[in-house]
This record gives C-alpha cells, sequence and structure tokens, in this order.
DNA sequence: GTCTATATTTAGATAGAC
DNA sequence: GTCTATCTAAATATAGAC
C-alpha cells in the first residue's frame, strides 16, 4: 500500500501515476471505492471522487468497471464477502475448553465484526447498501446479502433467530453510529461518550484507533 | 388528504394544481419529500420527484424551501420531532397497574415505534440522514437528533444505558429491514420470513399492512 | 401561489491519443 | 495502462410571467 499523508485533515490519496497491473490497479480503486463509498453512499458519491481518492483519473475508473454502478455493486460483494469470510473463521476456531454456549460465540464474533473497522470502507459500505434497498438492482443485491449474513448465523453459528436478532440489532445499530461518527465527538459530548462506552464495550479502543484524523478524508 | 391512486405499482400523486394556502402547501411538500427522501436518500432523491410526488412542479418546491438540503433539513427536524413527541405521550401514559418496570416501558416504547411506520417517510428520513453523517451539515443534525433521543430515553424514561442500546440497537435493525424492503419479500424467502417474525414480533401484522403497493413508488 | 423557460453546474460516460 | 478532451444527461436554482 504505497499511500501519502497530504495536508491537515485530509485523506490518503495515490500521488505516483506510474503503470501498474491491471489488477492490482483494480484492487486500489475497490479499496478507494470502499471508502468513498462507504462515507457518501452510492448515489452521494462521485466518480471522481474514487479516481481522486485512488490518485487516477476519473474515466479510467469507468473504464475498468464499465459503470459507477457495477464499481458499487463490487465493493459491496467485497465487502459481503470479507465479513462472511471473518465470521466463517471465527466459527472454525477452536472453542476455548469450557466456553461452547452460543454466548461466547456471539461475543467474539460480535468482537470480529468490531474489528472490520479496521477497514472502514466495509461496514459502512454494507451499510450504505443496505439503505439503498428501494434501487432495483442495489437493494436486490441488497437483500440478499443480509439474508445470507442471517442464513450463516443460524445454519453455521447454529443460533436461535432470536439470537441472531439481538446480533443483527447491534450491528446495525454499530453501522450507524460509525456512520453519523459519533468517535468523532467522543470527548464534546457526555451522552455520546456513555452511549460509545457502552455500546463498544470492550472494544473501545480499537474504535477510537480506527477513527479520527485517519478517515476525515474528502 | 386528496390523493389518487395512479397505475398498478405507481405511487400516490397529487393531481389537482388548484391554488392552496402556502402553509397548506408547505405540508404537502414535506409529507412528499419525507416518502421520497427516506425511500432514496438525501443524494439519490431529486426536487423533481418530490415535486411529482406532491403533484407540482419542482421550481415551486425549491422557491419554497430555498434549497434542497433545507428541505431536507426540515423533513428530518419534523421526524425528529415526531418520534420524541411519540415517546413522550407513551411516557406520559398512565402505566397499567404491577406494570412499572423498565421491560413493559421499552415494549410500549418499541410498539409506538413500530407503529410510526404508517407514515414511513419518518424512520426511512431519520435513517436516510444518520447515513449521511459525513456532511457537515446533515451530519451535524444527524448526531444532535441520535444523541437527543439517547437523552430523552436516558433523563425522561430513566433507562439505563444498556437499556437503551438495546433498544436504539432494535431499532436500526428494524429501519435497516424497513430500507431493505423486506416486508416485500416476505413469502419468498423462508429466511426473510423468520427473520421478520422475530424481529417484529407481535407487529407483523401493523407492518405488513404498510407495505406492499402502498409504497412501491416512484 | 404557481408555472414555464432557462441558466448553470456537475457528473457519468465515450473517444482517442500516448 | 492511463490520460486529456469532450459529449450528454441530469438536476438545482433563478427569472419572470400569469
Amino acid at each position: 500500500m504505497s499511500r501519502v499523508s497530504e495536508e491537515s485533515g485530509t485523506a490518503a490519496k495515490e500521488t505516483t501515476t506510474e503503470r501498474i497491473p491491471a489488477a492490482l490497479r483494480r484492487e486500489q480503486i475497490l479499496a478507494a471505492a470502499s471508502r468513498v463509498f462507504g462515507e457518501r453512499g452510492y448515489s452521494g458519491a462521485t466518480t471522481d471522487q474514487v479516481a481522486q481518492a485512488a490518485g487516477i483519473s476519473q474515466p479510467y475508473v469507468v473504464r475498468m468497471f464499465g459503470t459507477k454502478e457495477n464499481l458499487f455493486l463490487e465493493v459491496v460483494a467485497r465487502a459481503l464477502d470479507k465479513l462472511m469470510t471473518t465470521f466463517r473463521e471465527i466459527l472454525a476456531e477452536p472453542r476455548p475448553a469450557g466456553d461452547d454456549d452460543a454466548d461466547s460465540l456471539v461475543s467474539r464474533l460480535g468482537a470480529g465484526y468490531v474489528d472490520l473497522i479496521d477497514d472502514r470502507g466495509i461496514l459502512l459500505s454494507l451499510m450504505q447498501a443496505f439503505i439503498t434497498g428501494h434501487d432495483p438492482v442495489i437493494g436486490a443485491k441488497a437483500r440478499e446479502g443480509f439474508l445470507q449474513i442471517y442464513r450463516m448465523l443460524r445454519d453455521e453459528a447454529g443460533f436461535t433467530p432470536e439470537t441472531i436478532r439481538d446480533f443483527l440489532a447491534n450491528g446495525m445499530l454499530f453501522n450507524t453510529l460509525l456512520a453519523i461518527r459519533l468517535p468523532d465527538i467522543f470527548e464534546d459530548d457526555e451522552a455520546a461518550e456513555e452511549l460509545m462506552r457502552c455500546a463498544f464495550r470492550g472494544k473501545l479502543d480499537v474504535v477510537l484507533d480506527a477513527s479520527g484524523a485517519k478517515w476525515t478524508h474528502s
């Protein structure tokens, strides 16, 4: 990842405009798109913003993915894939002795979810896709993605519908708190702090680490 | 409410283009805007879509509110207000005998929240505002709105942070399920049905009543 | 109070050079 | 593999008539 920091408050952007293998460039664009779409949503983001974040020209972004919609769908598919993979890895972990109850599994999956904040675009892009449910194409994928997660938690994790509901609910709250950037006003507002401490529990440090100037881009 | 149904699958739109008091017209536009913004988000919605939903011309919408952003902010402020008022009314209700625990209050507030689905725009517009947290103006209002709800639940309902977290989490899940239009594929997918039954509990009928062709607009 | 016409800007996409 | 130039289609906003 050859990124460079720029003027204060600005985000990571590519500077080098060298010739790079298409596959790699593709990844760079997807990474940039994930961040931009995650912040601004499908309609709110522009292909030019993605291009700038990736350090290339706008036409090249379109050229590479055909359409903005394609790009977004790919971003969302990747995000979903990453989430599913993360969960499956946790499910595959050998369970700590005497720790075979659903509760501890929920905790571990929850922790895995929070850790995904490292790549902010993942959770937010997914959330943006969900909120774009009205769109015929994106909405269909969003629905299917959500249900895929549900089925995994039920069929692979073995959770009851109630457990899944609570788990998903916490996830959606987490996404929402990220979206409204609560971590940013952590110190300014006592209610914000109280809610964050409660919602993020032991993971507050992870969340705060991932926030701040690090993602105050564009 | 002088609406007319149109071709199958299309939404309610005003037809009459009569002269109407500005104050009333204002309300009509806000109602239309609430639906359109709720479905498509701030960036995804156009003032023209709002105008069509309200049965007037696009320039008139802008004329009335100055800017699209203003209109959205007003929609969100109204939605927040409606939510707060609904909750406060429930808090003011005489508690059923032997029913003075937090649990039952949570249930009643939850039921009140679900009932807001009657006016789909309310919950979805708020959610759209939350997801637009990156925007300097809208984001600030969204944050403040979210915290306002938190404080009410804490200071007026007397809930613990944990209770509030769970309550808010369920609310965010509810919003998300609405956004991805899960009620629409209720019958098509067994996982969707299972999740809905579990998430909406006794309120499934209310939710289903409010969905379907009724809000398949634009 | 409401519309039509239109100016202006932005953004997605295409063409074609290097 | 990547860019510059540019076409075209929206969409917000303004002007001014009725």
